[in-house]
RNA sequence: AGGGCUAUCGCCAAGGGGUAAGGCACAGCACUUUGACUGCUGUAUUCGCUGGUUCGAAUCCAGCUAGCCCUGCCA
């Protein structure tokens, strides 16, 4: 039942196997490396299972950095929710929380090494002009005028834009590569900016700031990663990567591999769509559980344990793939199946009448709150002769094969007594108000319950009288099938999931239900209180996801 | 004058010369105090295409085709 499971590794596994074999590496070192600009969604979990679960599985360790190499577009407020998700979805840093920022100071020895060895230039060239002398994807780059500076010049040069002695955009700091490489990355890459910005985290301290391609290769380098594991765009700048600490001389160099993206069908998952969805109002904010963000995931009742099952079910691989919202709602139920309590809700409510039950009576049920998991122990449910049923559990006229209630036709109460439609109140305007029905006595439900007399249907119910009335919010996934979620310009064409939201019923006890409680709701799928606007007492619940329903009206 | 990467079932994904794993989804049957769950069964004569090498090719070679990424002083 363990075993029945693809056991085989993944690329990246056999590549790390290969390094350790044949001694590259003595360990295993990762990182995640998100740059504070955002919140988290789906697609960085599966760069932090990834990175941490092969620090895990090698006994290695695994690093969280901000990479804040950038003060234009970060933001310390995004470096907390960050922090939060990745600790939530369980990946352990221990006390290696780092900035690229902290290495400020060496990267800067760097580039002055880099330029004594003849390796780097200032260049004096606008970004027009630079990016006129890059050449184009079919036609190679020329020389920059400024590439032949003395080294004693490009280096007092450094010296003057770290100074702030020159303006934003007048010079650069630019690695001498080839002018002329088929890779564009390797047309001498900027690898110093000037920016006259306070950052978030070294404030004033600096006027310039690395690029990417320059830092990061050095934060790997610095921090003792083996194995820098980023997504497939960054492929072309693989060449730069080992340029970098090859020419920097680093003893022990990281090596780089990359891995295509996790997309789900049918969802928004950019983050500038996100962002724009957030700020036109379409969502709540950037937790709105319809979005696939950590944060909204959380909210709508997604387990950590069922993100992370998510992404080892997915795998890993070097194809463009977009996985299924079908899988990730397999994981969560799955996952919640033998944890949460298995209760009875009534999400579209429908007065059933007991007839024969006499009035103002009660009893109370035994019930069980989870057949697969005695550890969670049984309840009592309050049966009375007014009852809350599923409008969908009657029908005036039933369809072939739907053996729920219709007149005449007798049922199942679950974990109460068999009854039988004996009729139903309409209003004026041809709406069902009531059902009315007979209860058996002698059908009481209980474990030793045993009859010759079988009926096909059993429905849920809840107890009219004390029934706890809350906010049901009942999502779905599926968008526009035929326009799918972006239009040709690559906009966001429709909500990410529709959302509609009704009163309904549940179980007494579910008054009290705290934030992030998640339960079973018999045949109505699981639910999760909402942290941000349940109380108790008046709780809101989300639907994480549906139960599969074979039978369709 | 372009470069890099990818291509195995509707969706993920193993397999790296010996005759197509697995999961999701789907379908059928059985079971059932959730039409759920569970159990069983079924689902690629075929691996983007065309040639070649070989006793044998998804796996090796050649040539095509399609998709994704790259011309930020973003990451």
């Amino acid at each position: 039942m363990e075993n029945n499971e693809t056991v085989s590794k993944n690329f990246i596994e056999r590549e790390i196997d290969k390094d350790l074999k044949e001694g590259v590496y003595e360990t295993v070192h990762t990182r995640f490396p998100p740059e504070p600009n955002g919140y988290l969604h789906i697609g960085h979990a599966k760069s932090i299972i990834l990175n941490s679960g092969l620090a895990k599985e090698y006994g290695g360790k695994f690093n969280l950095r901000f990479d804040d190499t950038n003060p234009t577009k970060e933001k310390s407020e995004f470096v907390e929710s960050i922090k939060e998700d990745v600790a939530w979805l369980g990946a352990e840093w221990e006390d290696r929380l780092f900035f690229a920022s902290d290495y400020f100071d060496k990267m800067y020895d760097y580039a002055v090494f880099l330029i004594k060895k003849g390796k780097a230039y200032v260049s004096d060239l606008s970004a027009d002009e630079i990016r006129e002398y890059r050449g184009t994807l079919t036609e190679p780059g020329k020389d920059d005028p400024f590439r032949e500076r003395s080294m004693e010049e490009n280096l007092r040069m450094f010296i003057d834009m770290k100074e702030g002695k020159y303006e934003d955009g007048s010079h650069v700091l630019r690695a001498k590569i080839d002018m002329k490489s088929s890779n564009i990355n390797m047309r001498d890459p900027i690898i110093y900016r000037i920016a006259h910005l306070t950052h978030q985290n070294t404030g004033d301290k600096w006027c310039i700031y690395p690029m990417y391609d320059f830092a990061h290769p050095l934060e790997d380098a610095i921090e003792g990663i083996t194995h820098s594991i980023c997504t497939l765009e960054f492929e072309d700048h693989r060449p730069l990567y080992d340029w970098v600490v090859k020419e920097c001389e680093i003893e022990m160099p990281p090596r780089q591999i990359e891995f295509a993206k996790l997309y789900l069908n049918n969802v928004v998952t950019g983050k500038r769509y996100i962002k724009k969805l957030v700020e036109d109002g379409t969502v709540d904010g950037w937790d709105d559980p319809r979005l696939v963000s950590i944060a909204g995931l959380r909210r709508r009742g997604y387990t950590p344990e069922s993100i992370r099952r998510f992404v080892e079910l997915c795998g890993v691989s070097k194809s463009q793939s977009t996985a299924e919202m079908d899988m990730l709602e397999y994981c969560i139920r799955e996952d919640l199946k033998p944890k949460v309590k298995r209760l009875m809700a009534v999400i579209h409510p429908l007065k059933l009448i007991i007839d024969n039950y006499p009035e103002g009576q009660t009893e109370e049920l035994d019930a069980v709150n989870n057949p697969e998991n005695e550890e969670l122990g049984s309840r009592k449910v309050t049966f009375s002769r007014e009852l809350w049923i599923e409008e969908e559990d009657f029908m005036e006229e039933p369809p072939k094969k739907y053996f729920r209630l219709f007149p005449g036709n007798e049922v199942r109460l679950m974990n109460a007594y068999f009854v039988k439609c004996v009729g139903f109140d309409k209003d004026d305007s041809g709406k069902i108000t009531a059902v009315h029905c007979t209860y058996d006595p002698l059908t009481k439900q209980g474990p030793d319950f045993k009859s010759d007399r079988k009926v096909k249907g059993t429905i849920h119910w809840v107890n009219a009288q004390d029934a706890a009335k809350v906010r049901v919010r009942l999502y779905e996934n599926i968008v526009d099938e035929e326009k799918g979620v972006y239009d040709e310009e690559g906009n966001v064409n429709l909500n990410p999931a529709s959302l509609t939201e009704c009163d309904s019923y549940v179980e007494k006890e579910l008054k009290e239900a705290k934030a992030f409680d998640s339960f079973q709701f018999v045949r109505n799928g699981f639910f999760c209180t909402d942290y941000k606007d349940s109380k108790p007492g008046e709780p809101v619940f989300n639907r994480i996801v549906s139960l599969k329903s074979s039978f369709k009206l």
